[in-house]
DNA sequence: GAGATATGATTGACACGTCAATGAGATGGA
DNA sequence: TCCATCTCATTGACGTGTCAATCATATCTC
């Protein structure tokens, strides 16, 4: 009887357990705590912010280490004004430029400046060790697969494959 | 060989893992945007932020329903100063109120307005199917059993306990 | 090629978070 | 009692994030 939706295509109607609720709040709560630990470790040893860090990241990965505005927001899924906003400060802390785009005179393309590719290569293996320690040290392989499954089904649930034939789909998400 | 630390109490010197490092930014990534949906959805539905809801499940939870500033701080795990800001806003919105503290004159008690309680009351609900549909439903009791122990090693790796006898740490950190 | 529309990027207003400084009251020792 | 010191809480400055509005250029259609 408790777990209220018994047969095999019910939509599942019981109420979230206890249990459940609280290993969300405990997920919330030690992700954000590892934010806090890392990023304010980040910032004090290099100078820079996860923020930073992360759009640094993606422009040294990129294709000719330069991308255009909006291809760096897509690449570190950010909006296009928080992006701008956040180019601005560090343009004026000399660790990016925008230069005008050859082949479209609306876009800007962005890239490090020396410095800025200096701080970020400094930054680098402090950050590495920083997430080994307090979070890759911590977990057994066993629970890093476990892990890296769990993460993958949440990814999942969040974007659905468009099924090739969209015909019956057994998740009961929708009505 | 690819373990690299094969003595028992050896310290891990490796580098960490590229799986590792996937690992840990597919956790960031994907608790980012859980917190992204929810936030959206709570706000566009309740009219209150994430931060606004915590604030008002600790007092709501709170013995008496009022909080000292300090103690609801301290609940939710808030900097002060974070705090101080958040409640002049909500108080801007006559969500809750501030009183002075009958035993301290330095203090003030926290709590929810008529309107702050009944406003929460409304948002906790939907709230909960919201985590229940992008969280809890993604996931098999086998999964919860593993992140619940994931997340359990990882708090105690950020918190350990300080050992009663704290002779011979076999954690191998210091140092 | 002219006008409607779409797109790339920025801006302004405002909510939010952090840090350092401050004020105001408690506390404890001479 | 008087003063140093501690704690509670707030404030101001500034960096950050979001939303809606804006501007300029590109593109599409006739």
């Amino acid at each position: 009887m408790r777990d209220g939706a018994r047969a095999t295509g019910a939509v599942a109607r019981r109420r979230m357990a206890v249990g459940e609720l609280a290993i969300w709040r405990a997920l919330i709560d030690t992700t954000a705590e590892l934010r806090r630990i890392l990023g304010t470790q980040l910032l004090q040893e290099t100078g820079l912010s996860p923020a930073d860090y992360q759009v640094m990241l993606a422009l040294s990965e990129a294709n000719g280490r330069r991308l255009r505005s909006s291809e760096l927001a897509a690449a570190i899924d950010w909006e296009r004004s928080r992006l701008s906003h956040h180019l601005g400060r560090m343009e004026g802390r000399g660790l990016i430029r925008r230069d005008d785009c050859p082949t479209d005179n609306r876009g800007a393309e962005v890239s490090l400046t020396g410095e800025g590719a200096e701080m970020f290569r400094r930054a680098t293996a402090p950050h590495m060790r920083a997430i080994k320690k307090h979070f890759a040290d911590a977990l057994t392989p066993e629970q890093f697969e476990a892990l890296d499954d769990i993460l993958r089904t949440l990814q999942s649930h969040l974007h659905p494959e468009p099924a090739v034939a969209p015909a019956a789909s057994t998740k009961g998400e929708s009505s």
